[in-house]
DNA sequence: TGACTTGGTTCGCTTGTCGAAGAAAGTGGG
DNA sequence: CCCACTTTCTTCGACAAGCGAACCAAGTCA
């Protein structure tokens, strides 16, 4: 099964919004909705049942009064539904099941070849998330990270949402010319998938993933957020009045072929010359090294070498760091937003961040760096998987 | 009287929906508006009769019957109320007045000295709207375009809305470090206006304005456009999901300061070296031809020798369209939208607007310059009065 | 013990929308 | 001329969402 049409907007104290409230501790009673949402109680009450008809909420007993009646607790049932999610990597892939208020329920590493085309990928991917699934007490499958309720029993699927590292007609579920995936072009994801499982497909960039991953979990009351991916390759995400951002073909946020200053201008895989992608991406810098005579064999090896304070490396960071600075400015600029968040794994190297940051405040408006959050992602591996979630339970989840 | 809370969306079928209908022929019955709205046709008789009992809408006799009763034609009362509106430039300020439908009713351009300071150069502009809203027959009032009915008796003054060559913060109505506006810096307009006239006033930035006027006119069935006003100076406006985007601190679409590559980077007025405005901004092509020793005096010059082929001004308006289109690139991968629309002095200028176009194509996705489109803006010198006419009567006709 | 506070439900009202039915006012064929 | 049919528009009842008022429940605190 496919799913076509955009999702709705999350009305003012539909459902999908209390339901994050309660999983997000916000709210513990209708009382504590009522207050957050802005309804009356009698709407709350009567949404709330709903919801626990649905199996989507529980009471969990009274919890501590307040000088009078003692709240009835509300809580997201652990080991009922869940979603799946993928959030595919150019050497990675991060697979997880995750309840329907989007906490990890499940989460996992694995390693993948992109090169080994879509009918395998996928398919092993897919094979996992069924696994995790259908796996309730798998110790193997908690991860380091958020995984709180790992060893919960877990419900039924409810959907599985993909991230693909290029440009996705989300509408369609097909991917359009990616610049490096080698036998991908064109595959139709959705489709694939809905011939293996039997449950709703969404398929959507990462870089959109992991923006409205970031905005639900630590941006949720700003309107306007870019998120950017510093990964292997370069992509951003959008939230334009609270919602994703799509554009006319679904490629907004496809900036890793702005083009940008450097010299000389390396080549980039989609043939032009001084791409952004071709300077600042993790890519792009195992490159440089190597044509510099450094051995590294990977972005881990780059990071490694930058963390160390190596001179070649650090100088390359920095100049990706200004290259990514100069096209965000102009994107600052444009579209004025109150934060940048920045994740991937390049995040984390401080002189690319840093080099980033200054040329975004010089080269920006006052008026638009003035109160601008620039911030890495805090949500670290899970950004893309809650994202993914979240779309998926924004479609699986009654709006009204 | 200002007016602080964002416009709310444009509900579906919404009077303000209905009335623009009638107001542009799309619709001439109940019946009309029904199909066009979706709304079931009762819904809509009750809608249209609310709007005729606050004499937005009237009937007007009985039409031709297409093999059935005759439809009872709907029509925007002329000489009923209307807004004001004002677009201030740097050198000339176009005032009117619209219908309720945001249709012009009269306009007039009047010379400006922006450094003459907000009290004088606002004072006039004000009581020459108030001027054409208690002077219905002044024939002098009538513009060459758009003035289908400049002899109609004119109705009361309903509101407001200014649009101003430089950053607004549109909440306040207050302005915020304008480059070229000297005396201007932190002037309140809005404030200044609620105590000269006692209608609500409403005050943006002009190429808001424009990208609003533009987009309801011309685009209003696109969800994501951006509009650039080359003149004097550069700006861009923003509309996505079909709402003006102003980010957060409402200085979005100010891509006047935007580095690009030129050599030598002309000096700012902003103190930076190579910013757009210094390169392609009109302003900037009179300084250039000048200091080639080209004897011009201001934008009106530079055009007529564009026209005539002069070489020098030639080249410098392909380089401005070059810069231009270098900016709008990285706009275009990042936002994806379905149109670019082209406004102001120098949208005229076929060089410029080539070398932009040509600039566009090479360096954007082709994903997201397949059906983009890129034009011209028919509706010329009233885009933005008619931007912010649409404001003030989002604000003033009821939502519901 | 009783006044007060907080939490939550029940019930009736308002509002907005729709669908069905039907009235109004035409066209056009026999 | 009559009657079937079309198009336009209104009326009326049904229905759903949400709210406020009243009320019940269950505490705290003096």
């Amino acid at each position: 099964m496919t799913i076509d049409d955009a999702p709705r907007e999350a009305l003012r104290g539909g459902p999908r919004e209390l339901l994050r409230w309660v999983a997000t501790g916000a709210a513990v009673s209708r009382a504590d909705l009522s207050r957050l949402s802005g309804l009356s109680p009698s709407t709350v009450s009567q949404r709330v049942e709903a919801l626990i008809n649905q199996g989507l909420l529980e009471e969990t007993g009274a919890g501590r009064s307040r000088g009078g009646r003692r709240p009835r607790q509300l809580a997201v049932p652990t080991g009922g539904a869940v979603v799946g999610a993928i959030d595919l990597g150019a050497h990675h892939a991060r697979v997880g099941t995750l309840d329907l208020s989007g906490r990890v329920v499940q989460g996992r590493t694995l390693p993948v070849r992109i090169e080994d085309g879509p009918e395998a990928v996928l398919g092993a991917l897919l094979a996992e998330v069924a696994a995790l699934a259908a796996a309730p007490d798998d110790p193997a499958a908690s991860s380091a990270t958020g995984s709180p309720t790992s060893g919960a029993a877990v419900g039924a699927l409810r959907g599985i949402g993909i991230g693909i590292p290029g440009p996705v007609q989300h509408a369609t579920g097909r991917i359009v010319s990616p610049s490096r995936m080698p036998g991908w072009n064109g595959f139709d994801v959705a489709a694939f998938c809905a011939g293996r499982v039997d449950v709703p497909i969404i398929v959507d960039n990462d870089a959109n993933l992991m923006a409205l991953g970031a905005h639900r979990t630590a941006y949720s009351e700003l309107d306007h957020a870019v998120y950017i991916k510093a990964g292997t390759g370069i992509g951003s995400g959008v939230i334009s009045s609270g919602r994703l951002h799509r554009g006319a073909q679904g490629s907004a946020g496809d900036i890793s072929h702005c083009r940008v200053v450097a010299d000389p201008a390396p080549l980039c895989s989609c043939g032009n010359a001084g791409c952004l992608e071709a300077v600042a991406s993790g890519a792009a810098l195992v490159t440089a090294l190597r044509d510099q005579g450094v051995p590294v064999s990977d972005l881990t090896g780059v990071i490694r070498l930058i963390d160390d304070g190596d001179r070649h490396a650090t100088a390359l960071a920095r100049q990706a760091g200004r290259a990514i600075g100069e096209i965000l400015a102009v994107v600052v600029n444009f579209f004025n937003p109150q934060v940048v968040a920045i994740g991937g794994r390049l995040a984390d190297c401080e002189p690319l961040l840093a080099s980033m940051r200054a040329t975004l405040y010089e080269r920006c408006l006052p008026l638009a760096t003035q109160t601008l959050l620039i911030e890495r992602v805090a949500t670290g591996q899970d950004v893309g998987i809650t994202g993914a979630a979240h779309l998926v339970i924004d479609h699986v989840v009654a709006a009204n």
